[in-house]
DNA sequence: GTGTGTGAATGTTTTCACAGCG
DNA sequence: CGCTGTGAAAACATTCACACAC
């Protein structure tokens, strides 16, 4: 049905998230029908980017009516991947892995960590989040008993490529990463990297030049 | 000196910090200078960007040798206006907000929540992560006295306005949201929208275009 | 020789504008 | 009519390629 795969920008992909949330928000308010307008205004995007971003897809929405909440909701939802639940293994229990392993939203959108690993002999055996926390060597095996596909990194950029190798020869495709340190990888496998400190420092720039306050 | 100001992509901003992380690990290594080569390699990007990047600030580098590691990191620290300490206000201290406020590295970089607000009046009073927190009417008088520059806001979807509105009325002009919901603001105030899930949520896309596993 | 800084060329993303459908 | 889906145009971002400085 669908041709998609290959010449998709990812800008486009990265947007079907927000897509995805804001008809989550729209489904509670028992809104049935929403027009690419509507969700521009509420998105702060054009209506033209909203209905090109969509009709990469496909055709899913009807002219003189718009989107149906919830049809489109289902459709984003297969399309990104989150109509499964998804198994994640932890490396690094420091810091960031811990607030990790706490944190709530994970699981609501289907995200599970299932396993958790670290170097330190000192955590080995510790209970973390639901997850007792495993020696590194037991990552191939636990990868494949609990059907994990994606890798978390978080540990110190030295330590990232030695986990990320560690992740890779288990066969996961998919590796979020903690520091933005360029990583070696096979072509077929996707590293992610995130810093939630980026978005602040970023706005510091814009405040400096708001002239003096 | 520098004419800077308006025409600078937003999409350079966002990779200034980047830069500076990864010359804060050459600092590390006790690497004195860097090509935008070598940048390039570790960062995976192109040499090019990087000199582009940075050419729309000034000249920094040396023909024949590349950049001085410390007095670019410094300059870089200058431009993004991370040489100084920035205070922050969080509106909402639920789960996200609480994350926030136990979150180390805030202050390792240079930002401070100084001040934590909720509606809740179970919550009011009671103490987190090093603050008392406050009703949100004592939010202007607070932002006064605290010197703080930067709101925080961790509250539902559905309060998010208002806490921008709240917010906005103090003079602040930089926010910082975790729920991607529009908002509206004076054109001076600039919002900044981060989810920690989305990263996940996109690479799911990709998951599943890799054939069967 | 080596590597920056930068106009010009190329590639990518967004926006426009309108035909066509409900 | 109103709103989608979409080629074509405009805006924007990246990369090339080379003169010049060390």
């Amino acid at each position: 049905m669908s041709n998609a795969q290959s010449q998709i920008p990812e800008v486009v992909i990265f947007r079907l998230p927000i897509y995805l949330y804001m008809l989550s928000l729209l489904t509670e308010e028992n809104t049935e029908v929403v027009s690419s307008q509507e969700l521009g205004t509420r998105l702060q995007m054009t209506p033209a980017q909203i209905r090109k971003d969509l009709s990469y897809f496909g055709k899913f929405g009807k002219q003189g009516k718009g989107y149906h909440v919830k049809t489109l909701s289902a459709e984003l939802r297969k399309i990104i991947g989150l109509d499964q639940e998804w198994n994640m293994a932890l490396i690094g229990v420091g810091r960031i892995g811990k607030a990790l392993l706490d944190y709530g939203n994970l699981a609501l959108r289907g995200f599970k960590i299932v396993a958790a690993f670290d170097i330190d002999p000192q955590l080995i055996g510790k209970k973390a989040g639901g997850v007792i926390i495993q020696d590194t060597r037991e990552l191939s095996k636990t990868v494949n008993n609990k059907d994990i596909k994606i890798g978390v990194v978080a540990v110190p950029p030295t330590q990232v490529q030695k986990a990320v190798d560690l992740l890779v020869g288990c066969g996961i495709k998919a590796i979020l990463s903690y520091y933005p340190v360029a990583t070696n990888v096979p072509s077929d496998v996707r590293v992610r990297k995130v810093d939630p400190m980026f978005a602040l420092q970023t706005m510091t720039y814009y405040l400096r030049r708001l002239g003096p306050v």
